[in-house]
RNA sequence: GGUCGCGUGGCCGAGUGGUUAGGCACAGCUCUGCAAAAGCUGCUACUGCGGUUCGAAUCCGCACGCGACCUCCA
């Protein structure tokens, strides 16, 4: 673990568009909220790539020395299809399709939502809320704004009013927006003449007839608005102020200006510190999303069963993939990508086991170990820099292997001092996972190999070198590399 | 239309006003019975046009191209 004392955090706050010093509220505690799935459907890999985001800063903040409280909230109670709708919920939608009770379909895709997660190692939050289970509260915030009068009820509906608001406060600010604009950039108005301004967003919704996921209130039968769940959830566990609230991009406008604007209403209280957005997922220069149709998900990526996979990728290879571009850069997904960043993921873990075996010489070049960590740390608390970091182990891996080869020179402690920061960068802070033990195979396996090996190394000591080769060219065919090291032969599954 | 962002070598992707990012691919060499792995060497870019500067890929302006948000979306 690392002193935060001597390793700085920066983090670029969306609020104020710089990359600012991160200074927790109560050090050493840091309330972490990032926005969670909506379960209604599979998870897609955008939301994997944010996910992941957020993995890395839990990660990092907690290797600093912070006790993190990371609350990550399940939104199961389904929103609105769009804002002028009949009132008939995704997850209500999607129930009818498949018969199922809503519930029953937001059990399914939560399983799945956390199997995926635990596939690509991405820990679980300290808290997951969901935001059935936080009605009242949402109930009791509604009626906090009301009560301060930035909220008015309408035919069962309850209405955040954001001309009222926007008289007094910034309704904008993190968006980069101003009322007037927006005014002036609203679109079609049919089915919103309940609210007295286009711009005006629901905080509860009256439910009409059909509609499966509904809750009694003060104003009736219906379920809460969109944004609601965040607001009340992030401030129950967090504080009405907090450290750092994520998501994606995407959720910037409207869901984050929201979340504010009911903070402050109900509460006077700005609820975030520092806000970070994860950029987007690309497929062929556009955007990775449901609406697009574009994305695969992370099964069909594994499996490589999509018609823009060329073939499968680990989940390591994917979170590695991820890890190489910054978080804030959007990126973009291709076969070439995936592979090189599977070839890369390769060298570093071999260059990881070689260190583990390596014995200390004097022999060649020195290499600055110490340099190296400090490299590491200066790109992990610059924003999170993982692909820079990331390019600073790649260093270390030739360091490792030049010694390997006895062209570089390393002491007893440079190896221990590399082994410890290979072993808590790649592991504790990248969050990575040896592939190569799953492969490994059984004790059967096992046996056979090492006969095999040992008729090949009879073969090759006869200089029968026919039939060395041809035990080899066979275990390739069949799935099994086969290389010959100065210590022997090792194998390995494909 | 409004707001914001991006445009880096064959590909992916960092980046600071002046020193090699890194990975993958490719070529040569070393090692090796061969192969693989590894090492060494090479390939050294910054959309275009102006401007600021002793000096800009990095700052400013314009142009072109692309994208995101403005509607549920990570």
């Amino acid at each position: 673990m690392a002193n935060v004392q001597d390793h700085p955090f920066h983090i670029s706050n969306t609020l104020s568009r710089k990359k600012e010093a991160f200074i927790p509220l109560d050090a050493p505690h840091v309330g972490l909220y990032v926005c969670g799935p909506t379960v209604y459907s599979d998870v897609h890999l955008g939301n994997v790539r944010t996910f992941l985001t957020f993995d890395i800063l839990f990660r990092w903040l907690t290797y600093l020395g912070y006790k993190v409280r990371y609350v990550r909230n399940i939104t199961d109670v389904g929103h609105l299809v769009d804002d002028i709708d009949e009132g008939e919920d995704k997850i209500a939608k999607r129930a009818r399709m498949e018969r199922l009770e809503p519930m029953e379909i937001v059990q399914k895709y939560t399983n799945g939502f956390h199997d995926v997660m635990r596939q690509f190692n991405i820990l679980p939050p300290s808290i997951e809320p969901t935001a059935t289970a936080h009605l009242i509260e949402q109930i009791g915030m509604i009626e906090r704004i009301i009560a301060n009068g930035y909220a008015y009820a309408v035919n069962g509906s309850v209405y955040f009013d954001v001309p009222k608001y926007a008289e007094t406060h910034d309704y904008g600010k993190l968006s980069g927006r101003k009322t007037e604009d927006q005014m002036s950039n609203t679109r079609g108005t049919e089915g919103q003449e309940e609210k007295r301004s286009p711009l005006d967003f629901a905080l509860w919704k009256k439910a009409e007839k059909g509609h499966l996921m509904h809750w009694p209130s003060p104003w009736g039968e219906g379920f809460p608005g969109w944004h609601l769940e965040c607001s009340v959830m992030s401030t129950k566990y967090l504080g009405h102020t907090f450290d750092i609230h994520g998501g994606g991009m995407d959720l910037k406008f409207p869901h984050h200006e929201c979340e504010i604007a009911q903070s402050v209403a109900a509460d006077g209280e700005a609820p975030v510190r520092y806000w970070m957005h994860g950029n987007m997922l690309t497929v062929e220069g556009r955007k990775m999303a449901k609406s697009e149709g574009n994305g695969f998900t992370p099964e069909e990526l594994v499996t490589g069963n999509h018609k823009l996979l060329e073939r499968g990728y680990s989940p390591m290879t994917v979170r590695f993939f991820m890890l190489q571009c910054h978080y804030a850069s959007t990126l973009d997904f291709s076969n070439a990508a995936l592979q090189a960043a599977e070839k890369g993921l390769q060298r570093l873990m071999a260059a990881n086991d070689i260190l583990a075996k390596l014995k200390p010489s004097a022999e060649g070049t020195s290499f600055d170990v110490g340099a190296l960590v400090k490299a590491c740390y200066a790109a992990m608390n610059d924003d999170l820099n993982s692909p820079v970091m990331i390019a600073h182990l790649f260093d270390g891996a030739r360091a490792i292997n030049g010694a390997n080869d006895g062209n570089v020179a390393l002491s007893q402690q440079e190896i221990d001092q590399l082994r410890k920061l290979f072993n808590e960068m790649l592991f504790a802070v990248l969050g990575l996972m040896p592939e190569a033990e799953a492969k490994a195979g059984d004790d059967l396996s096992a046996g056979l190999m090492s006969l095999l090996l040992t008729m090949r190394a009879d073969a090759k000591n006869r200089k029968d070198f026919a039939a060395s080769d041809l035990i080899r060219d066979k275990l390739t065919e069949l799935g099994v590399t086969v290389k010959d090291t100065k210590d022997g032969p090792v194998w390995e599954r494909a």
